[in-house]
DNA sequence: AAATTTATTAATGTATACATTATATGATCT
DNA sequence: AGATCATATAATGTATACATTAATAAATTT
């Protein structure tokens, strides 16, 4: 029997919002830096019209702005910003976190929840912070998984992809996150005992507490944007 | 002094956007009704571009669906869906109140609030549902607009829209909400103590409780979809 | 009559052309 | 040198043309 490829259409628009996406996120398009959509569809080789649409909605997802004119820029994060972000991702998150506690999760669930916080717990011992920080999040992505809804599972998702330059601006900079995973044993515990409640305020102070340790950070270094 | 026209420039996307999501929500444009770009483009009387790039808008605030070779389709909501947009809308809302409470109103923003409560009241005594749910929405716009943080506002917005057209079918057919300003005042107080816990708490339970009653209300009519 | 195959049509995604006008540049004046 | 005005240019928003192909209709086979 001949092996078929596998073929997924992917249109133009779609490569376009991935490409620019990445590059923003990995920090090859900097903060505050400008194209025109004649330079982008230069950048990413294709004509304007899927660039536009991929600037278009990068743009209602808020990591770029559009200027008439001048074409699109980067957007930089400023400290206002931040609270906000954090502000929003936080409450999104405990409302997660009370879900699942309400839903409840079924063992696989809790056990990749316990990964997690195992791969942080190992990652931390050998100080390997961007590990750490990758399974950070994947802790909290399954908690906003495992809540079941599937609308505030993209709010949460754009919410940590527009948070991730200052995160990972601030990796290096933090104190090595020693206490984090009580936190996160304490939610996956309230989760197992159906304490809806009690989930979301632990989530809730532990997220409120490392948003108000990143937004010092960056103002102590002086940074007014990012 | 010659008066001079003031001129604002709408774009026909954006012309077009708004008077999609006006036909959305005012069920011009019915649930499950489809129209391919061709169509569309010629209801608002303008080229594909403009209407292709409202259209993309819309789908990604989910008031449509867009499937190729078919065209958009306005999002029948199922009780699933409202249950989803109920949890989301809930959890945002009660972080407003929350914040409201701990960053503090000024006196004009808690008398513009209890000027909303007092508008229910009035269209409540003469039986006047619709503007009974205007200044219901009102005032919980007020909560988000007050909260100061505009992607929370921003947020809330799309999902009040999102949950319109539930809320219109059923307003008939609840009862009459006699009890939802002790609700409302309670979070007031709460807000003006700065008791931030309280705030939410109250708010969270009055939307949790209003959501389930939607949705059974719905469910007791034999509706799958609205 | 139902199932399968073939041909045709039309819908989308993209590229390109065009019109409008904001912005940059250059010239002139103070 | 700085301010103002005029002009040219280029960026966007829109319309239109084109290529691809999914979906539908028609023809053929069972």
């Amino acid at each position: 029997m001949a092996l078929k490829a596998v073929k997924t259409k992917v249109s133009l628009a779609d490569k376009a919002y991935r490409e620019l996406k990445h590059k923003i996120l990995d920090n090859e398009l900097h903060s505050g830096q400008q194209m025109t959509e004649a330079e982008v569809s230069v950048l990413l080789n294709m004509s304007r019209t899927p660039t536009r649409e991929a600037m278009l909605q990068l743009a209602s997802e808020g990591l770029i702005e559009l200027k008439p004119r001048h074409g699109m820029r980067v957007k930089p994060i400023s400290i206002d910003d931040m609270q906000e972000i954090y502000e929003v991702l936080t409450g999104l998150e405990s409302t997660a976190a009370a879900l699942c506690a309400t839903k409840g999760l079924t063992s696989e669930q809790l056990s990749l929840m316990h990964d997690a916080v195992n791969t942080m717990n190992e990652t931390l011992d050998r100080d390997d912070l961007t590990e750490w920080a990758r399974a950070d999040e994947q802790f909290h992505r399954y908690l906003v998984e495992f809540a079941d809804n599937n609308r505030l599972k993209h709010l949460v998702s754009n919410f940590i992809e527009q948070s991730h330059r200052f995160r990972m601006l601030t990796l290096k900079m933090r104190p090595k996150p020693t206490n984090s995973n009580k936190d996160h044993l304490d939610v996956i515990s309230a989760i197992e005992n159906r304490d809806s409640e009690k989930a979301r305020l632990i989530h809730h102070q532990h997220r409120e507490k490392s948003g108000r340790m990143l937004i010092s950070l960056i103002k102590n270094v002086g940074l007014n944007h990012i």
